[in-house]
DNA sequence: TCCTGGCACTCCGAGCTTCTGAGTGCCAAT
DNA sequence: ATTGGCACTCAGAAGCTCGGAGTGCCAGGA
């Protein structure tokens, strides 16, 4: 049961105290913004909002502070507002050219996102369980050295080398090859590592076939391997810079911050799948150790249609309306360069 | 002119200081340790030191804090002191399992320095200016596209691909690669990288040799790509821990810590080529911005006996003796592995 | 010559009190 | 519903005292 202005006052509040780090009181609303009432109006208003525990005040006469709640309500009404401001925008296009290394682009993503929001960055590797083998390639580097080349249909290659305890010859790798590529290629990253499982738990390596079952080793590590989610990180230095807003230290948010496994989950909870941006507030994060931290997170799309998702990481008490509008824009310019590959 | 036993007070203000983090006056001195004289003596000695600027007196009447020269006089006389405890030993011996990988290895390496320090550490990879190129293979993926895969002595092997405007044979192919391995091949990664560039230089791309000089371009750019250093980092978290000891904020070694230009710098300053570990300390890093930190750092040898460098970095007020001794053993056992191989 | 106990002196920092001003809640009047 | 007025609260800055850890120095003893 808030009314309408009762809404604008929690806007007011949540910006001046953003901007001020200091409880927010009636008097400096009135001053600061253009509400046609006076003081006491707006103290009433400010009953209500506390009514419904969206803001708090730190101490008895002390001005007032958003509490998690109200900085919910604050986001969830936000939507679309702030404009892109042109410094920012000109960053963007400035620095994220095309690049053919996804690792390159990625890396100069997250730099970027973190310069202009100011916020710890956070960008996660797109995932391959949905991208599928195209080939699978053996290359004779020496008598007992073979090269397993393993090629993904979204552009990603690598590589391994096996060494053999006798020497190979051009038929016998053939043989291989063809054996290999009928088990894997043309599947899912997913299924072929499946398949793999499954020959290596069917024939068990013997001496007669030490070679295949090395190959499939390795190629079934360098298939696991796509599927950890990875992501990349910049900008770490910025908690230091807002550490007042932090009651303890920055310690378990750093420390968190090296556990990529924690972060993986947290953006793992935030809807996969879901292309626009959304915020996890405060002590929605709880459970991650996080409490004193927001994240807000959008999806982008990948050229090969996943989606993996990217994001700023800073306190409770941050900027949303800019870091929301940077997050997004930021997620769709680089699904377009994306795309266009 | 300072006596011995003036250094031996040295050493007990150091030690004691870095484990109680406060000013050490003369009466706790001979409480904890078994001097066989009176605090007055102590006091006289310490007037020594402060003569010499080993020590300084944060304010009249209080005890005395060690300052840069005297952490660097301690650490010149330590030398090989202590033993490495039995949990770091173990700690080594556990973690540090042979690995084919060597992004692997020096990941797993970097966190346990880091750990066993408490710490933040530091790990630069093998510089390659002196592996050498093994061979270049170029293999056929589609009726247009090329993989080209670079293979260097120590081991390591990449690839990228490259697209073609017309259709390739065989022979084709076979002749680029011929004619690759003649330019590159058995030369040191920085004289291949020298003669591919003069190669370009000779003979401009044009519509008959486009997909040699493409081919050129990605092995060059490949080359380039391992001469640039690059470091891995552990451990940031600690210093949130540690940050009482840095007077204003630790932003600015977090912000030293994400360019790793500096670091690099930083590493490269310390003796290159030299494999027994070296200090720097407190003011002796102004130049990089972090005057109030130290580095402890070793040369490590890896397989294709290069000299690279691994340590640990925390506030000048850190446990010199044991990160010393952590980071030596750490070096060594690196080396090891990596000769195995 | 070096060491020691004694003594006067310094001054940081913990603990206490005071005081001010920003801010509140409530109420009667509009 | 909104407003001005009023009594009330309390965090935090400023000022104060005071104890104790620590010092420098000196004169006497080994």
């Amino acid at each position: 049961m808030v009314s309408e202005r009762s809404l604008d006052v929690l806007r007011a509040i949540v910006a001046d105290y953003v901007s001020s780090r200091e409880p927010v009181g009636s008097k400096s609303i009135v001053d600061r913004h253009q509400f046609g009432v006076s003081a006491a109006t707006i103290r009433n208003d400010m009953a209500q909002l506390e009514e419904e525990q969206l803001i708090v005040a730190p101490h008895t006469s002390s001005g007032r502070v958003p509490t998690d709640k109200g900085y919910r309500l604050f986001v969830d009404q936000l939507r679309d507002k702030r404009p892109l401001s042109q410094a920012q925008r000109r960053a963007i296009e400035m620095f994220l050219e095309p690049s053919a290394d996804l690792d390159d682009l990625l890396a100069r993503t997250v730099r970027l996102l973190s310069q202009i929001t100011n916020q710890v960055a956070l960008v996660q590797y797109p995932s391959f369980a949905r991208a599928s083998v195209r080939h699978i390639e053996l290359v004779s580097v020496g008598p007992t050295t073979l090269l397993v080349v393993v090629i993904i249909d979204n552009g990603r290659v690598d590589q391994r080398l096996v060494e053999s305890r006798h020497p190979l010859d051009d038929d016998e790798i053939s043989r291989i090859k063809t054996r290999l590529n009928d088990e894997v290629s043309t599947r899912t990253v997913t299924a072929a590592a499946a398949a793999l499982a499954e020959c290596e738990a069917v024939e068990p390596a013997d001496t007669t076939n030490d070679v295949l079952a090395s190959v499939r080793e390795v190629v079934l590590e360098v298939l696991s391997h796509y599927r950890e989610d990875r992501l990349v990180m910049a900008g770490a230095a910025n908690l230091a810079r807002t550490e007042e807003d932090f009651s303890g230290s920055i310690f378990p948010v750093l420390e968190a911050l090296e556990q990529q496994v924690v972060l993986l989950r947290l953006f793992g909870e935030m809807q996969v799948d879901q292309l626009d941006v959304s915020a996890s507030i405060g002590r929605e994060n709880a459970p991650f150790g996080l409490d004193e931290t927001s994240i807000v997170t959008s999806g982008y799309r990948s050229s090969a249609g996943e989606i993996a998702r990217l994001g700023v990481l800073g306190p409770t008490r941050m900027d949303y309306a800019g870091n929301i509008t940077a997050v997004r824009a930021v997620a769709r310019y680089l699904t377009r360069l994306l795309g266009v590959e």
